[in-house]
DNA sequence: ATCGGGGTTGCACCCAGGTATAAGGTCAAG
DNA sequence: CTTGACCTTATACCTGGGTGCAACCCCGAT
C-alpha cells in the first residue's frame, strides 16, 4: 500500500483526463478540496481525492448534478449515512432517465416519420417536414 | 377559411401556451417576426405566424435548437429548398437521438444496479454508492 | 541566473434559451 | 377621463458546468 502519495493538480487532472481548471472549478463549488498544499502554496491531493474524483466523474456521466453529487458524497464523508436521502435520489434519478427514454422513443418514432416522408417524396419539391413533426408529447 | 385574421401577441401567446416575452425573445434571435404593426405600435401576428410557431414548438420538442429549426424553414420559405440539408438535419438529429437512447440505456442498469445494492445492504451502513458507480460509457 | 513548464489568484466570459425589471405608451370599459 | 389590462422598449440577469485571460509565483535543469 502507498501512503502518503500526493498529487499535484496537474498529475490528477493527467490522471483522470480532467482539465485543472475544472479541478480548481470543483474546489470553488466546494465539491473537490485539495488535502492540503506545498510550500510552495500549490495544491496537493491524496488518493482519497482521486477516488473521490472518479466518482464525481462517474456520477456526472449518469446525469447527476453536481448539487446532488454532493448529497451522494455527503453520505460517504458523514458515515452514519442520509442513507434515505441518496436512495432517493438514486430513484428520482432512475425516474427521470425513465421518462426521458420514453420521451426519446417518442421522439425517435417522429423523426423516422419525418424522414420517411422526405425520402418518399423524393423527386418533387420534399421536405414537407414543416407539416410532418407533430411531436404531441414532450 | 378565415382570411386576414390577426393575433396580438398575448392572443399568441395563449393560443400555444408559449410566454409573451419568449415570442419577443424568438423574435430577437431572427425565428419568428410579427407580420406587422399596429397603429399603436402592437406586434401583429397572423395564422402563417401561429403555424410557425406551432412548428418551432414541435422541432423544439424533437431537441432540435433555434438555430436548426431556423434551417428547416429556410426550406420553407424560400421554396426551392434546401432539402438535402434538412435531410441531414434529420438525419444527424435522429443519429443523436438514438445515441442517447443507447446512453439512457446504459445508465438505467447503472442506476438499478446500484438500488439493488443500496437495498441489499439495507440494514448495514448501506448505500455503497461511491463504490457502486461505475459507469464505463457516458 | 535564467528559462520553461508547472503552479497561483481573481475576474470575465461562454453557451442556450430564456426570465426579470423598469419606465413608459395604448386601448376598451365603466 | 380614469382605471386596468395589455402592449412597448432597453437592459440586466439566470442556470450549469465550465473556459480564458492577465499577472504573478515556484521549481528543477541547464
Amino acid at each position: 500500500m502507498k501512503r502518503d502519495h500526493t498529487y499535484t493538480i496537474g498529475e490528477l487532472a493527467r490522471a483522470l483526463g480532467v482539465p485543472t481548471t475544472t479541478l480548481r472549478y470543483y474546489e470553488r463549488v466546494g465539491i473537490l478540496a485539495p488535502e492540503d498544499r506545498s510550500s510552495g502554496n500549490y495544491r496537493l491531493y491524496t488518493e482519497a481525492t482521486l477516488r473521490r474524483l472518479r466518482f464525481i466523474r462517474a456520477a456526472q456521466a449518469i446525469g447527476f448534478t453536481l448539487d446532488q453529487i454532493k448529497t451522494l458524497l455527503r453520505g460517504d464523508d458523514s458515515r452514519g449515512p442520509p442513507c434515505r436521502v441518496v436512495q432517493r435520489l438514486l430513484e428520482e434519478r432512475l425516474a427521470d432517465v425513465e421518462r426521458r427514454l420514453k420521451d426519446l422513443r417518442h421522439v425517435q418514432r417522429v423523426l423516422k416519420a419525418a424522414l420517411q416522408k422526405c425520402r418518399d417524396s423524393d423527386a418533387d419539391g420534399c421536405c414537407h417536414v414543416v407539416e410532418s413533426l407533430h411531436a404531441k408529447s414532450s
